[in-house]
DNA sequence: GTTTATCGAGACTGCTAGTCTTGTCAAGTG
DNA sequence: CACTTGACAAGACTAGCAGTCTCGATAAAC
């Protein structure tokens, strides 16, 4: 998802190939940095689109013509760099799958410039309904992934039949969200294991 | 705390007991009830004070004079009718005693009006440092109530002597806060007791 | 009646998202 | 090469909001 398709993309349709200058991809991808760039700098102060075209070197206009709104520049900033394939481990033993799973998480947020960067994007969607919508989809896949892997282990008996694995995601993103957008207590392997041993206890 | 204080209290010392005209306390409860009921209609659209003073029939001045910022009539007008102690169930029993305070925590949130005020001032206190600030001081109280429910408990023997009890803290105010902002699964009495199980689960 | 502080009303500043305008510049077309 | 088309940078502009400031009116003390 690099938004290439946000202005009428259909309308020009195969009669007329193309007439006109062509889109200037530098700027395009100097768009992209500035977000992702002032995202990890800001200390949870808003970034504002006029910050991103100055640093991008570029008219306000020209981010509009890419993007529909600023919560979808900051997204696609942010995802643009991010791993898109979420892994899923499957080694046959839920115990380890959901240890690495919840490793990976807490990790990959931490990683370089992506937690202030992560941090203010989602300070942005609690008051932006648009982004929040974008996020979801985004957040999606990762519930997706996670929720495989139990059902998995669920089917090799390693969860009891009646466990509410809907719950045990939520138990996993929630303490996860709670905790990175606090920053109140660590998000480190050792909570990882602690969670994981909390969450498969009692059923082997 | 209804922010009686916030106008010079101090400066105004004993030898001057008061002068002039005194404040009008209909304006003051006026102000709460506006706001108060502005952040139970709001669908997620953030609350002006310029809609709370004349929904009061009060100018922004007034407001100005009794709290120092918008976040802090937001959370005033609504700990102002929540109860402020908050219970910490002492049976005994750490399963009892843990089920009461989730279920008494999910149903608090969801009564009446206050699931949506709730809800709009987390988001405003997402881009609002300030409030941030004063709700984190209210939930702390819960957040201690609840932990100390946990070391009782762990005292009589009903948890591990090395459980992580800032851990089971963060867990069950992970999945409230998680799911009662997004709302995609329900936070009922059948989620509670999963919750507890789960929690609680081997060391009986 | 004078002083003093609060009141309602609303003008004002400063900031931001998003739109619109303008003149320029690059890429195809004839 | 001249012309058309559409993207470009720059920035004016609108609309909305927090918080401040001003003003004339009003209420309480003295």
């Amino acid at each position: 998802m690099t938004a290439n398709d946000h202005p009428q993309s259909s309308p020009d349709s195969p009669t007329r190939p193309h007439t006109g200058r062509r889109r200037n991809e530098a700027a395009h991808q100097a768009i992209l940095d500035a977000a992702l760039h002032l995202l990890a700098e800001s200390d949870g102060t808003p970034v504002t689109i006029d910050a991103i075209a100055r640093t991008a070197g570029v008219g306000k206009q020209t981010v509009y013509r890419w993007w529909p709104s600023k919560g979808a520049v900051l997204l696609d900033a942010l995802t643009d760099r991010a791993d898109q394939d979420v892994p899923g481990p499957d080694t046959g033993a839920l115990r380890i799958d959901l240890r690495a799973f919840i490793t990976t998480t807490f990790d990959g947020a931490q990683r370089g410039a992506t937690a202030p960067a992560l941090r203010t994007l989602v300070r942005e969607a609690a008051r932006d309904p648009h982004l929040a919508d974008l996020m979801q989809t985004f957040t999606a896949a990762r519930r997706t992934t996670l929720r495989d892997l139990l059902t998995r282990g669920r089917e090799r008996g390693e969860l009891a039949e009646d466990t509410d694995l809907d719950l045990i995601v939520d138990q996993i993103y929630g303490v996860f969200w709670y905790r990175f957008l606090l920053g109140h207590a660590p998000l480190d392997a050792t909570v990882a294991d602690r969670l994981t041993e909390s969450l498969v206890a009692g059923n082997d």
